[in-house]
DNA sequence: GCATTGTGTACTGTATACAATATTGATACC
DNA sequence: GGTATCAATATTGTATACAGTACACAATGC
């Protein structure tokens, strides 16, 4: 069971319904109930409702008006899209991270960077999913800007449920998390271009392609 | 009364919230009770709930736990943060745009660009912000990449409440629509790096500074 | 066989009722 | 006079009930 910090029911049946969406438990298309729901986790279908409503403003799920929700189907075309968002924000975050605090930042990330090793190397995917996310969200939040922290918060969760529905091949995931180190480096001597560069690589080679039709 | 497409009551409490605070009338900091709106709009509880809860997703309103929700104020470094994320993204939209189609784009954002001038002329700021508003969409669909106009979209109604908030002089107003010209006609001659520059000054010069204390 | 209509069911949309918590104002105390 | 305490009130959070709509599937006609 899932940690719920907040503590009315609609936070926390939220919070459940997220990660059952971004763990793949519910894959995309499936219709979700409020009924059901509601009986799942025992409570009424007022807090069902607007944990729905909030997963639906993340784009996470689909409501058919008057009819029923559905976990949402990510086309191809759309991780392309998302993708392009991702290299534009993250490097106007790297544009906007203060030159004195590089060292500083690239430390917390290389703890992140860490993790998503060691859990390659033991073939935790969701581990690595989930700290490969909070590298890129500390490389966000080190911009201090507060609207681009906001919007990438949100498009992460889309871009989980994404990395879920592609099943990325080994290697290339490896290959990947190799590019951590090497953003690091360049972060760390002032290479603010060449950084920015290798972002960009990084997202498209990852978010881009290697979807099934449908999120299946 | 605002126009209300959709048919629940729901999204008619919603669009029409949203308008009352995007015209200044509901101002920054106001609480915002469930059951007076209740009464005041002749329904229960319950589409209201699902209309605040909205527009928090939006920004446009803060909700404070068990207590209430406030029309939410934006601060001027909250104003210059969604500046840079504004250039970003409308950056990104200028290099996404096919350009065998800018010709017929700039078609399109010469009329909102023409609406406000004209609304400039006879002196109705509400509808010059609103065709604004407009153009710059505009420029952004063109990119043809949902992920990003979503995103846009939803920055938007932001842009629009600290457009409000900070009542800009009529001069520098005219001196910004002006601007709109100068982008076009750059576009329309491929000078795309030209244009995305101009970009910037145009959103920096508009959107930063010039921020009352607390949105009153 | 295929399209069309009708009926029943499942589900959502909204209203209402009640419980729980934050806020306000008054009162007592230092 | 200022601060702390407590009760009354206002407001949210949740449950439940009911009305209305969409969908699936059977029945009918071609």
């Amino acid at each position: 069971m899932p940690k719920c910090i907040q503590n009315s029911l609609s936070d926390q049946v939220y919070t459940m319904l997220k990660d059952q969406i971004l763990s793949g438990q519910l894959k995309g298309g499936m219709k979700i109930p409020e009924e059901s729901l509601a009986e799942q986790f025992g409570v009424s279908r007022t807090p069902i409702r607007e944990a729905i409503r909030r997963l639906a403003e993340y784009g996470l799920v689909t409501i058919k008006p008057r009819s029923h929700a559905v976990v949402s189907i990510i086309s191809p075309q759309e991780a392309d899209d998302i993708a392009k968002v991702r290299v534009s924000l993250e490097q106007l975050a790297i544009d906007s991270i203060d030159e004195e605090s590089y060292a500083e930042h690239v430390k917390e990330l290389s703890r992140y960077a860490a993790d998503c090793q060691y859990a390659m190397g033991i073939g935790d995917r969701a581990t690595v999913f989930e700290q490969d996310s909070l590298f890129h969200l500390a490389l966000v939040k080190a911009s201090r800007n507060s609207a681009l922290i906001s919007i990438c918060e949100r498009l992460d969760a889309k871009i989980q449920q994404l990395r879920i529905a592609q099943n990325l091949p080994e290697d290339e995931l490896s290959y990947y998390l190799g590019q951590h180190a090497q953003m690091m480096s360049m972060l760390k001597n002032g290479e603010k271009e060449a950084c920015k560069h290798m972002l960009y690589e990084h997202i498209t080679h990852d978010l881009t392609s290697h979807l099934d039709k449908d999120n299946a």
